[in-house]
DNA sequence: GTATTATCGTTTCATAGCTAACGATTGCGA
DNA sequence: TCGCAATCGTTAGCTATGAAACGATAATAC
């Protein structure tokens, strides 16, 4: 256990809480304590040289995989509010690295879609991200991997995130 | 594996990347999906009822174990600059959750410490925040709860986290 | 065929969040 | 004792973030 977790431990065991399970608690901080460290990590090394947020990113990163999206699709696969995606899209386009598109059949729909320039930065930035993902789980061996993977999936799954 | 994952891997196995770990990419995507639905699902049913971001949460969490703590120190527990723990403040301040306390020994260090206020917020919001944690990973048993948070443990010291 | 309902993206307004610069304070060396 | 570097928290100025309201468009009901 690390430091932090026994020091709190010591002080919720004082809860009034009925067979309190110390073991989710764990797992619930720690993995927002790894996502944490990996975000700042990431746009401190690597994203912050291009101007850009973990968020920016991710959305890059989509558009990159898919060419184009919906700004709703956007929202679901980044985790953020169309608030959210419509203001970094602004801001995207504004660098020249996307640019909206509305659909002529239901013109309700915009499609934000990867400019070239927005391609080129993607594949000169993407391995360097990539460097940084492999670096963070080093330290667990193929099959722990595959462990925590499948573990994780599973909690994906069931709560639909 | 989960079907955005694939579609992933279809397009990355282009790359010119010298054996790509896939697993790697896996762990730390997975990581920060469900660290992000976490957060959402918290801030939505838990709380919005009160009116507080997940960080101002973390923060009076800090508090309700320690009862007082540095701005630096609050910084580095939630992962945010001191200019966020700054801004936080004054909103939690300003909702009479807590306040500052200068050390006279050394007039540079401000404590934050949790009014009887916040500490009464806090003994009624816990418990649902708790319930929240709980559900949230209980597709998983209590082995692999254990298992998963062994192998973050490790994350955070080799990363320093 | 028109009115109601649903959907989508943007805007508005507040808070969150970062970097860099700053002002106050302390520590340390000469 | 003085001066300079280090440390701490706040401020300034920007982007990000969400909830709610809005305006435009499309689908459905009647």
């Amino acid at each position: 256990m690390l430091p932090e977790e026994i020091d709190t431990i010591n002080l919720l065991t004082k809860m009034p809480i009925e067979s309190l399970n110390i073991e989710a608690i764990a797992v619930v901080t720690n993995i927002y304590r790894v996502a944490q460290g990996l975000r700042n990590k990431m746009e401190r090394e690597v994203l912050s040289e291009y101007g850009l947020s973990w968020t920016s990113f991710s959305i890059l990163y989509d558009l990159w995989i898919w060419e184009s999206m919906e700004t709703k699709k956007l929202a679901e696969s980044a985790g953020v509010s169309k608030a959210t995606i419509s203001n970094i899209t602004n801001t995207l386009e504004r660098k020249e690295l996307c640019f909206r598109k509305v659909d002529n059949r239901d013109r309700r729909i915009t499609y934000v879609v990867l400019s070239e320039k927005g391609k080129k930065v993607m594949e000169e930035l993407y391995p360097r991200f990539y460097v940084g993902e492999v670096d963070i789980v080093s330290s667990l061996s193929e099959v722990e991997q595959q462990n925590i993977s499948s573990l994780l999936r599973r909690v994906i799954r069931e709560n639909k995130f």
